[in-house]
DNA sequence: CCCCATTTCCTAACGCTGTTAGATACAGAA
DNA sequence: TTCTGTATCTAACAGCGTTAGGAAATGGGG
């Protein structure tokens, strides 16, 4: 939504929210750009200013620089990511089919492969601390929510029984490292086969030997 | 070792073993470079002719641009990976102690943590195909390897009964997003808690439940 | 032995990136 | 109307990957 080159004023409240608002068009403006050039580092400044109908200096009228930008967007998504997995956790309490990992699992599969550059780029910048008090707090949403789910569904893994913290940081690895295999094509059979995996990998948390048949 | 501006020469077979060895040289100065920048995004192509002596552009007499560049020095690095694979085979075979899948497990582990940046780029450039025909040889042999110790040594995973690939692909899943998460700097306790953790990984795929004790 | 063709290496430049400085023009307040 | 602040722009800088084209030095053929 181009600006048409028009200026935008009013009195204080109006420039305040319009501030807000050209700053929330801003991130929407990335998501969108990283969806059409197929990853973030096709998102520049110029391009982003561009796309808002502006020049590239407004830019650092919001953001102090780029990392910035990209660590909101980097905050956004783990929010989504919490929402995802809070839903998964309330609609199992509320209808009891199936295990409770399974639906977890099945909603951070989904959220990571239907915006496979956003998930990118939430584990891209290395920098970003985590188990620090600096952590994003939607992160450490994620991480509670899914300690929640092991530990409801799996007491009888191993690690689970005097760490349940462990178990959820290899939950959270094994989830993370087939989510990253697929969206890097690493995975043989590509995202169909690697989906079918998902089943497999709850079950070695939820003790459930040998249940999925074959085929 | 920069050249001090001197022109290498000689008769063919000289020229020739030169060239060899200044691109040699290049892939060598690349992984100090990233060493020493913390990373491959420090490793501009100005700085590694710089550190070997030269200009930008003689760059491009060794490699088409950049990302060749990079690609020789992932399959460098898949190449060590595989020889750490198999030499944690090879030694287990020797001195049936403890189990296959820990060895290699814990060679991967100590591969990736050793060379954190080759690990990541060897995971960044996601356009690098797998599990296709152009897969680079040396990661094929790591996914072999992989296959060899989990077919061997964990027969009673629920996978493994009717799909060694599967069962390997979920267990290189499960120890690539430990390592990914722990390089990130994104388990509780750093490197030393993760490690610790990697023995309840491969429990998991032996299916020995409760085997390592509390602490 | 000498010249030539080839190889090696460099400087300069292009277009791109993130980012900053400084000028300009306009809106609201007085 | 005049003053003040801010919104926005143009221009620029340094650095990036990469290419074009020229200068020097060399080994091999006459």
């Amino acid at each position: 939504m181009p600006h048409d080159g028009k200026r935008v004023k009013g009195s204080a409240d109006e420039r305040a929210q319009a501030r807000d608002r050209l700053r929330a068009e801003l991130l929407a403006a990335a998501r969108a750009l990283a969806e059409e050039k197929g990853g973030y580092e096709g998102v520049t400044i110029r391009a982003l200013a561009d796309r808002v109908g502006y020049r590239a200096p407004v830019v650092y009228e919001y953001f102090a620089n780029k990392r910035d930008l990209l660590l909101a967007l980097i905050e956004a998504g783990f929010a989504e990511c919490a929402d995802a997995l809070a839903k998964a956790l309330c609609a199992h309490e509320q209808r009891r089919a199936g295990g409770v990992l399974p639906a977890v699992a099945e909603a951070y599969w989904s959220f990571s492969l239907s915006q496979p550059h956003l998930y990118r780029l939430m584990h891209s910048l290395s920098d970003v601390p985590f188990g620090a008090p600096a952590t994003p707090a939607p992160a450490q949403e994620c991480f509670v929510l899914l300690r929640n789910a092991v530990t409801e569904a799996a007491p009888r893994h191993p690690a689970t029984a005097y760490d349940a913290d462990a178990a959820t940081d290899l939950f959270w690895a094994h989830l993370h490292g087939l989510v990253m295999l697929t969206l890097d094509g690493r995975i043989k059979g590509g995202p169909t086969r690697a989906h079918g995996l998902l089943g497999h990998l709850t079950d070695t948390f939820t003790g459930n030997g040998a249940r999925s048949g074959p085929r």
